[in-house]
DNA sequence: GATATTTTATGATTTTTTTCCTATTTACTT
DNA sequence: AAGTAAATAGGAAAAAAATCATAAAATATC
């Protein structure tokens, strides 16, 4: 849905947000400065005024948007929650042997799929995730030659999450969280051999969480 | 930014998915049927003609998609245009313990990051994925109760790949692939406890790649 | 406080989009 | 294969959006 309102309210906060007024945001588009006036929204006849698709789009050049962040301002919604995010079905692995989910090709099929957003980063992790790929063995098989590990360095870590930590002399490693609290951290190596490591909060440097990995 | 292309190819796609013709899906908008020829979206001296938003409104209600779903269906084109979705910084988990790739609070620093796509998933495969959600901790240590399983059924399956396959007497697994030739695939347990089997290219309903795995 | 600049308002004109009309092609049904 | 409906093409007319021209109000500058 696209309403009349929303359209133009759309172009006034887009004009705020890049600090201009309309008309000077008209300008900078290279319309006539008069195009956004409120005068011109409503036709003599009490009729709603549309603009076209090509004001539009000369606004975005002139401002650097995208249409996503248009329509941010149409639906009201955080510029950057709904950036490139998309919705994909899924199910739980238990169900997948059972008949009806997936058609002769082995695709999604029926109603009864959920749908989970992929990828699955929040707003504030959006701008600082990073990857590390993965040399050597000596991860596996969790993790294996090739494989890249999608991290985030602000975010909160959980007990039984997959993290990276530095510690203040230099080292750099994937562990698993056991526990933390305001003095120590305890983390199990990804190779089960090894026995767990306690690590005074004074020796780490910053921490960081892996959020996914490619196979 | 939004171009004169993306605009008609949003509509033409937005026709699609809700079963309609360019002219069918005009005529549902209340507008005219010709309203979205070909022939009507360039003018007589070459100038693209770019519709109203008036239009773009009609459109969405004739459909009952909103403003983002319109939008998906630009940065769709978009991403097929540019070949790039989200570039992030990568380096080799080696270098990562060597001074000067991270600031104090364990954000990317300096400029020998490289980069690569987030999530690097093909057009082709994009439109396609859909995810697994793992119950219980029959595939641990590799995969864990809650973790997503993003997989791609048309994807070409290598050795080494993690694969669901299904057989054809409906049981689905995932699994390492070892070989495969034209009448069998060996494939390894993800748990190393258990011995490879060997099965039947006859008895296989399909196979699907694991892209990424949530942690 | 006077002056310049920007912003907004309003009507006439130009340009563009939309509709209307008809012809042709394509797809579907019997 | 014939008949019907839907989809597309192209030009002319109608409707609407964008520009132009001018003026008043608001804001900034000196």
């Amino acid at each position: 849905m696209l309403t009349h309102d929303q359209i133009w309210q759309a172009i006034d906060r887009l004009a705020t947000t890049f600090g201009y007024s309309p008309s000077g945001l008209a300008k900078q588009a290279g319309l006539d400065p008069t195009s956004f006036n409120k005068s011109k929204r409503i036709g003599p006849d009490g009729k709603p005024r549309w603009p076209s698709t090509e004001s539009v789009s000369r606004v975005l050049s002139a401002t650097g948007a995208n249409m996503s962040d248009f329509v941010s301002m149409v639906e009201d919604i955080d510029v950057q929650q709904r950036h490139s995010t998309t919705l994909i079905p899924v199910i739980g692995f238990a169900q997948a042997g059972t008949h009806g989910f997936f058609d002769e090709q082995g695709y999604p099929q029926g109603g009864s799929w959920d749908e989970v957003q992929f990828p699955e980063v929040s707003t504030s992790e959006k701008n600082n995730i990073y990857a590390l790929k993965i040399n050597g063995d000596s991860m596996e098989p969790l993790y294996r030659q090739g494989d890249v590990l999608v991290v985030s360095p602000n975010s909160k870590i959980r007990k039984a999450d997959r993290i990276v930590l530095k510690t203040t002399n230099g080292e750099v490693m994937v562990k698993e969280l056991v526990r933390q609290n305001a003095t120590h951290i305890e983390i199990k190596s990804l190779n089960p051999d090894h026995e767990n490591r306690k690590i005074s909060m004074n020796d780490v440097a910053w921490t960081a969480r892996v959020l996914w990995v490619s196979q």
